[in-house]
DNA sequence: AGCGTAGATATTGTTCAACAATCCTGCAAG
DNA sequence: CTTGCAGGATTGTTGAACAATATCTACGCT
């Protein structure tokens, strides 16, 4: 596979400095001990989940007591989830999880079309290894297929265009990505039966990581292109059906 | 020019609805009434105005007195404007007004080359009013260049991206390009020679604007393309003058 | 009955004061 | 020169209180 991982210059001795960057990455784990980001992380998985229905209002005084944290902090969680997309506040009224509609859909999968397509189309040939994190993906979602776990399957999903919008080392694109399929989720849950949703990506995320394992970038865009024309058409079917 | 922009239906009696819209879009002004808001909104202004030099840390104690607000408003309004990107929160050390590097330059315009661009190109013909804020950005920035007003035609030169990104119809999109373009703008003010920086855009823009009033979509996104590139590397030799 | 309005109630918006947790500074010891 | 430890300053978090606003209810009017 790679011509020269396994080649690693020895350290004479404390000259090597290279382990410190690969510190510094976990540097942001230490840092995310605030009360604020953690009842965020817990209302986040919440609302993703599909425990809280869309409509439904998330009363500062209830939560005060379920989380046990001060209502300040509350509101400042508030905060942090409203500008990802997954509640909205209304003045003097409080914060309600989002109500999307088919036009948030066609919004959400041009965002994504546009930006995922051009991020495989602009990709260079690199080091080998940028891709285990997709590869590691497509795998989680074969093996919750074959349980049958299909919000598994669209949670490695989900993941695997996340890790694939990674690819283009930007940090704005990374923040965009996560807030888009965040609000993605929250549409997901209006669908009854996610197998229907799900199942036909598994094989073609396979296919589109093959394709850039091969460097044919511009075939791998054309098709992710309509990988994603085919998913909001079904999505917005499945929509139609329920709504 | 347009063949039925003056044409205009006259409402017979009562059932003209249209003028509602035009007030919904002024209830934000009313809804405005936030105290948080309204600090941010200070602060947004000082803060692309480049009264306060990158690096410079906000403190909480001396704002509170100064904007005459308790520190929890303040903080409120330090969230909004992190959001924004417009300033940057290190855990129990402050918020800071972030110091952009030529990376972010790179990032930034990697983003907003993909998007505007797309816009354009996606375009189809619609009603011509729906150019009018791009012809008063046009006219703004060139009656202040004759004036020498140079940041004024930056401000002129910010909004006329944001209206035509506005052509698409995109909240998501809109939003995005808020936040890219204000971080552009905290970009500037480390040049300290604007006029170099935006008089060649200004032609720049009517080109792109009659472009776009005679329909020719495809080629004012390659012209846009071009514009941004140049825009980019001349901000990038900028950064390398003065870094 | 239907409608609009005024007041009661509940929730959110904002402020304040206090304490806890953490970072920065300076200095002393090795 | 580096390490370890007070001291001071700043931020993080809490709780309570009051103000402002929306929702609900009841009343009076046509």
């Amino acid at each position: 596979m790679s011509s020269f991982s396994e080649i690693r210059p020895p350290a004479e001795h404390g000259t090597d400095t290279s382990w410190l960057r690969e510190v510094a990455g976990d540097a942001a784990l230490f840092e995310r001990s605030s009360s604020a980001e953690r009842v965020a992380d817990v209302l986040r998985r919440r609302i993703t989940e599909g425990a809280l229905p869309p409509g439904t209002q998330l009363s500062e005084e209830l939560l005060k007591e379920a989380l046990q944290v001060s209502r300040n902090t509350l509101r400042e969680a508030f905060r942090l989830l409203t500008h990802e997309g997954l509640l909205v506040h209304k003045m003097h009224r409080g914060v309600f999880v989002p109500e999307l509609t088919e036009v948030d859909v066609v919004d959400l999968y041009r965002l994504r079309r546009v930006l995922e397509c051009d991020v495989v189309r602009s990709l260079v040939d690199s080091h080998p290894d940028r891709l285990d994190p997709l590869r590691g993906d497509v795998e989680a979602s074969e093996s919750a297929a074959l349980v049958g776990d299909w919000i598994a399957v669209g949670t490695a999903n989900m993941r695997f265009h996340q890790h694939l919008v990674g690819l283009a080392d930007s940090t704005r694109l990374d923040e965009i990505t996560g807030r888009l399929l965040a609000e993605l989720r929250l549409l997901f849950h209006v669908i009854a039966t996610p197998q229907a949703l799900h199942e036909p990506y598994i094989g073609r995320n396979r296919a589109l990581l093959e394709l850039l394992e091969e460097g044919q970038y511009q075939r791998a865009a054309d098709q992710l292109n309509q990988y994603m024309l085919d998913s909001e058409a079904g999505l917005l079917a499945a929509f139609r059906g329920r709504g």
